[in-house]
DNA sequence: GTCTCTGTTTCACATAGCGGAACAGCGGAT
DNA sequence: ATCCGCTGTTCCGCTATGTGAAACAGAGAC
């Protein structure tokens, strides 16, 4: 709790809290019963109730054959994020391509409260569902996004977040952090070795708009046995950089 | 209100309800302020205000520079439903490669609250965006989920929603609507001819899992110039049905 | 400098959400 | 058949909590 430096007092309104509560507990396991959730949540039976109620009648939450399941309007409303920039949805056409062409897992993530967010991808591991939040120091992609920050917002990320040892090679000196994004800013192109996962790397560009606002961070990654220096520091870079002028020239000319 | 044929009371939360107007208001347009944001909901300022403070606390929105935008957590929440079944993922890919290989629009629809709501898409068409909801009498994929179920929950959806006329070519009589059902199920197809949008013509087929469990319609659509009758009731079915037994191989197979 | 927009906070009030407990409905076990 | 244990549903009294109006603060615009 006070890791976090923030004073912040749980202001606002509590039963919209409990809402929520109840919502991630269903996003924890769907087709639960009433009774699992009130377990789960702490909260009385009669309010589970209630807030069930509510959210069935809104549509949020679908009940069927006595379980009660995420509803699909909820992604009608979370789309809206997922599509806020053009270049979001640019980007996610490329993700598709990058994953075909090379046959690796491929990422496309965007930074928010100072954490990476997985808005597109390609493959299927369950560590990378879409919305799934990653430290930035562990990531290729995430230390692409800081690469874009100036000196002073970098310290103050390393202030607020810290930089948590993921895997014995995640970077934890704010040093040698800034150091690795000089490097990043003079190739143009980040390189994750392991840093995330045991057995695992990856390497990624960034991306920008036309008129050069950043974007987010194009990302292929893949066993430490397939992903050899001269595939991850030449030819995947330079794909990768195919793909991000496309994504440019996309949004240049409709 | 009185045509929906529902008793159903506004019971539950209300203090939650007003949170998803706020969210709901929020999708409509981002960037907003907190005043235009009272404006929009008819709730009073306060209220709106502490609102957003516990919904940026919370994560599920996030304020940039004097504007509120929706969060990506709530897209962590909404993935859980379209994750749900692992043949919602393979359609994704196929939906994509669809897109790909035929350069129209593909979907991947499944049904909701007797409705049909966009889960994956290919093309940029704003009104396919994922998550929106279209009644199932106007669309090609939609008429493939109405030809699963059996006469009587047929009459019954027909009770309930009514066949609004979409367009002039939209099916608004129930016998109609019978023989075309009757129709896809002994072709394996359904056809949509500009009954969801003057000079939208589509296409659409079943898909199920490995143990024939019904997942949801695979279809493609485009304009009507392009879609002729070969086109539309020979090579594209077979090339659907090819991807659609591709989903039921994958989720064999790994 | 004032004026006019914002966002933020305060406050008194009634209401709306709360949890405990009672009720109903179902299925399995005996 | 009967009981028992488990659900979901409803009722109810209480108080906490969310509410709107209004006051306050702060930032531009002019």
């Amino acid at each position: 709790m006070s890791t976090h430096g923030e004073d912040e007092t749980d202001a606002g309104v509590s039963t919209t809290r409990k809402t929520f509560e109840i919502l991630e507990a269903l996003k924890a396991e769907e087709g639960v019963t009433i009774t699992e959730l009130t377990r789960r949540t702490g909260l009385s039976k009669s309010t589970v109730y209630r807030h069930l109620a509510t959210l069935t009648d809104l549509g949020y939450v679908v009940e069927r054959d006595g379980g009660y399941y995420i509803g699909f309007r909820l992604l009608e409303i979370s789309e809206q994020a997922r599509t806020r920039k053009t270049g979001y949805t640019a980007a996610k056409r490329k993700v598709f391509e990058l994953g075909q062409e090379t046959d690796e897992r491929a990422v496309f993530i965007v930074e928010e409260e100072g954490e990476g967010v997985y808005v597109h991808r390609y493959g299927s591991l369950a560590d990378t569902m879409i919305g799934k939040r990653r430290p930035l120091h562990s990531l290729a992609s995430g230390k692409v996004i800081l690469a874009e920050w100036n000196d002073d917002a970098v310290r103050e990320f390393v202030a607020e977040n810290g930089l948590e040892a993921i895997t014995d090679n995640t970077i934890t000196d704010p040093d040698v952090l800034h150091d690795e994004l000089d490097r990043i800013r003079e190739r143009g192109y980040a390189v994750n070795n392991q840093e995330h996962m045991d057995g695992l790397r990856g390497v990624a560009v960034p991306v920008y708009t036309p008129d050069d606002e950043f974007l987010g961070a194009l990302g292929v990654f893949g066993p430490a046995s397939r992903f050899k220096d001269d595939y991850l520091h030449e030819e995947l870079p330079s794909l990768l950089w195919d793909k991000a002028g496309e994504i440019k020239v996309t949004l240049a000319y409709g």
